[in-house]
DNA sequence: TGACAGGGGGTGT
DNA sequence: ACACCCCCTGTC
């Protein structure tokens, strides 16, 4: 059995306190597609005061963390002993702790909008993440028509088959495991990270497909062989300002309008971008009287009527509208 | 318990 | 407007 030597919990600086609700939101709500609950040991009961929260386990480039809330809201991190030093400077960067986002959040024009006001309540502290930008696009690019838990499954296939080793130790069993078993039961194995694109180049569109991919193989394999002719493509795109950054992200197979919102909202902070999907769409309709808009007109409108950190709005109302529908 | 529809956070033609 | 893939979820 493998063991990581995990260490203690400690805080993590620059945030505001947080409750569970916003931190599985902000960690598992469609931002990012690679954090996963741990199993609770004490399953069914109510969570007492005093003890922390549930604790999830998740991953971004070479990094590996859990992440919990003290009783009173503090965040706090663990991370295998050899990583520990390398996650403390990554986890500020990757939670955007540089960015007051209480000030951001205020700015939004919640005074003359009642509804979102009432979203901003429901979710007080909710942020943007800054995730690696290639990892996001292959996390978005995987998005079309599938829900966040199967999203997740395709990636941690992808990484446990596909990705290098994070941690330098390597269980026997799960390999010989996933030799005799061609269709494995998805497991979270901290162990692997998401493979590069220059990786994914050399990656058989076939292989993706045995990934769970899809349709989808196509657009990563084709996006692969792209970027891969394309030394810096990404690093560039990344850097130029919102419109060009997006003009180019449409250029790729599989990118449209929606994933390249969010790959530019939550893999680089650009808080102006606006992706409009299924749910906003829905949430715009039903709290904004625009049935019948196509997301076209609905980012149009988002964008006139939020402001310049729309995106940042787009998340408080897609928060919102999810909670609506599962009943909260 | 197990089969069976229905539908899914989009893009490309 | 419809195909693209195929897994999850709810339901019987």
């Amino acid at each position: 059995m493998l063991k990581i030597i995990w260490s203690p919990f400690a805080p993590v600086a620059g945030l505001p306190p947080l409750t569970p609700t916003v931190l599985a939101e902000t960690l598992d709500g469609g931002q990012a597609f690679r954090w996963h609950r741990e199993p609770l040991k004490n399953v069914g009961r109510v969570p007492s005061p005093g003890i922390p929260s549930e604790t999830f386990l998740g991953q971004w480039s070479d990094s590996i963390a859990r992440l919990r809330l003290a009783p009173e809201g503090t965040l706090e991190f663990s991370a295998p002993a050899a990583l520990a030093p390398h996650v403390a400077l990554a986890l500020p960067r990757y939670l955007a702790t540089d960015r007051d986002w209480s000030a951001l959040t205020d700015s939004l024009p919640w005074r003359s909008d009642a509804h979102l006001a009432r979203c901003l309540a429901a979710f007080p502290g909710l942020r943007i993440l800054r995730q690696p930008f290639g990892e996001t696009l292959l996390g978005f690019l995987c998005s079309a028509t599938k829900q966040i838990v199967q999203i997740k499954q395709m990636l941690t296939l992808l990484a446990e088959r596909h990705g290098g080793s994070v941690v330098e130790r390597v269980d026997p069993n799960a390999l010989s495991n996933l030799a005799a078993n061609p269709n494995p039961r998805v497991e979270v194995n901290p162990l692997h990270r998401l493979p590069t694109w220059p990786e994914l180049a050399h990656i058989p569109e076939a292989s993706l497909r045995a990934c769970q991919f899809g349709f989808r193989a196509g657009y990563i394999h084709q996006t692969a062989r792209f970027l891969a002719a394309r030394p810096g493509w990404l690093d560039e795109t990344e850097a130029l300002p919102y419109p060009a950054a997006k003009t180019r992200l449409l250029e790729l197979p599989g990118v449209g309008e929606k994933i390249a919102d969010c790959v530019l909202l939550f893999g680089t902070g650009r808080l102006e971008a606006f992706p409009v999907d299924t749910w906003i769409l829905q949430a715009m309709a039903a709290r904004y009287g625009l049935t019948g808009w196509k997301p076209a007109q609905v980012a149009q409108f988002g964008r006139a009527h939020f402001g310049p950190l729309a995106g940042l709005a787009q998340q408080f109302l897609f928060a919102y509208e999810r909670r609506q529908a599962r009943g909260g």
